[in-house]
DNA sequence: AATGAATGAGCTTTCATTCAT
DNA sequence: CATGAATGAAAGCTCATTCAT
């Protein structure tokens, strides 16, 4: 017996994979469709087209299913949000406004590209629990611990005003995008309401942000 | 079922309302504590210490009862924001971050009095659907349409600088409420963290809101 | 409110132990009619005829009910026994051996009153498990202790042997029923055959007991 | 069938009954391990290295593969107990006990070589249904059958006792082994344990077969 | 009006079996 | 032949809702 020529059918390397995929988009469509609970792994399956029990070849439960749409949905917005240019440290309010500017603009284009992706929140909030809650929690922990340090370089630096708090103001800053998500979902989503609301947000946040000294010193913007 | 002819006085009028009430807050309660999905109607007829098919004579269904019961709920968080306050139209910059200092103090204070309200957000949130997001959007958007009105007013009395969108800035300062909302859900409730997040979250509303009267160097008002 | 009179359906008092019997019942006969495993609680349900949600509202569990089908089975089988009989303690020989032999035949009336009891075996083996191996091996081993008491006090007296082993007799004793139930499964029950097996039973079982020398000593019976 | 041109030498004759062996010992570990009904297909397929749809090749069911795993569990019981040495026909008492002596001796050795075993009769219970039943109460009325016959020629020669009935005390005797079974069960599985009920049950049944010889005063055959 | 017993639709999950490769 | 991917039937169980009393 030379050791068998390998028989049987040969396991289709990406298969597993791709499947997988398959089934978190489906359940990302029927969860933004109808949210978590309301939607049956039945449901599921028939959006992607497969038996049920083929479902849980891929995920061991429904609840494992909705951990993996909130990663993909954390990733189209990454991805979308190019973390990386948030990263390239800015070195003047100007270069800190324009970044997160630029951020905004592409989270509307991916919003205008993705509509559904706004409902996600929903279905991520549809199925929240500690666990979820946490890990959303850890998501905007860890961002605003990002942001807040480059506060704190643009203070000491002396582009950004002494007397504002680091941490609180990270915070908030991520909040900005809260009014423009909510303006999505009111359905008010005109390219002028996106731009009226970005341009807003951004004036508030370089009054917030900016030395008052710098009014006297220079033109303001 | 004779009885009819009903003599005497009219058996406890306000009855029905008063048994409505205690089955919402039971549904508050138990809502709060397990989630809206978790909770079966058997546990809210339980904690209301009656009979579960006594909670349909009062509601239709379940659904109605948690719209009642986030009506509670928006009701206990109005009363505790004390609207009336900021209807007191202010007059001033300090004037109105003083009532929004206040309001937001009131928040706090109702929060540690009743600290499972943050967590309605949550079961507001594992219900939540398209009429009901519409609902509390309805409710963002009236509020902060009130606000905008005074950022407007402001605006026009020169105690408002004049380049915000009154729109926009409104529902951004509603908005600050969130980091404050995130900073409980996540168990940093000390008096001193709430103390900092809020003279932070207003000391960026001030500086966002004041006229650089400097440069104009005109009188704000 | 001077104390509500007792509002609402009276709970009519013995129901649910009426129900609980009657969905125990129901689960015996359909249960040995098919086996535990092979059995849905939909067929329980069907045959008590009562929806499936009712047999819940009575048991937590499909094994519950088992656990309750195999205690009615003990109650059937220990009544039939009528262990009391067992418990007047003989005194020789006879009086053992008469008890045994009206045991037996108890249990062979119960038989044939009750046919199906015998598959209850069945249905129990089939739904085994630790625990219930343990509960089985549990009863087998206080009913044989009692009767090794028996024994030892019969080896006292003298009119058992002397060289048994009281506890492994005892169990032994038991173990005698066992080719009677087997010939029972196996559907050969006509009296003839059970009276034969019986009276075999018991001869073996006095040729064990009854001393040798009380063949010498005086007349055998 | 004639068995076509099969040129080359035939690929490996026994390998398909290698292939069923293979499944069977593997379903024997694994239906003894969990049970036959918690015992998946796949399991059986993993245990035997190989794919759950090979399996279907060799058997044609789950139910099949337990029948052919119970007729293993008995081939294990007879090569340890070694029939043919109760097949030697015994010509005394003392050879007809010894001979069964012997038998339960090797039933322990195999039970504490191959401690599993005792759980076979478990797994076997677990999914007994008629058909089932019907086998093994037909593999003992064969094995009793023919101990009844041996005991017929004790009878005859003198060396048993006349007034026993062969059948029911063929049944009896094989019976015997269940309290040693149960014993094992139990877990009290010492040697000591062990030899006191071999010893008790030779006894026993020594006493029940052996004629009153001193009454007759005279030499069995 | 109030009750809780009753229900069945519907859920998630398992797995024996089939079959394209 | 061997394989493992695919499947759908079926199971146990929950619970919103109804309704006789």
């Amino acid at each position: 017996m030379p050791e068998q020529p390998r028989r049987g059918r040969p396991p289709l390397a990406g298969l597993p994979e791709r499947r997988r995929q398959q089934i978190i988009e489906s359940a990302y469509a029927v969860f933004v469709e109808r949210g978590y609970e309301a939607t049956a792994i039945s449901d599921v399956a028939a959006h992607a087209g497969i038996g049920q029990g083929t479902v849980y070849r891929y995920f061991a439960s429904k609840r494992e299913i909705l951990d993996h749409v909130v990663d993909f949905g954390f990733e189209k917005l990454i991805d979308a949000l190019e973390p990386q240019s948030l990263l390239s440290r800015p070195n003047s309010a100007e270069e800190l406004l324009a970044g997160v500017r630029a951020a905004i603009t592409r989270l509307y284009a991916m919003l205008e590209h993705d509509p559904d992706f706004v409902r996600l929140a929903l279905v991520e909030a549809s199925a929240i629990d500690k666990e979820l809650s946490d890990r959303l929690l850890g998501v905007e922990l860890l961002v605003s611990t990002f942001v807040a340090q480059e506060l704190r370089r643009g203070v000491a630096a002396g582009w950004i005003r002494a007397d504002i708090d680091p941490e609180v103001t990270a915070h908030v800053t991520l909040t900005l995008v809260v009014p423009g998500l909510l303006q999505e979902m009111r359905g008010d989503n005109t390219p002028q309401a996106r731009e009226r609301a970005t341009a807003s947000m951004l004036t508030l946040l370089e009054k917030a942000l900016r030395p008052s000294h710098s009014v006297t010193a220079g033109p303001a913007r």
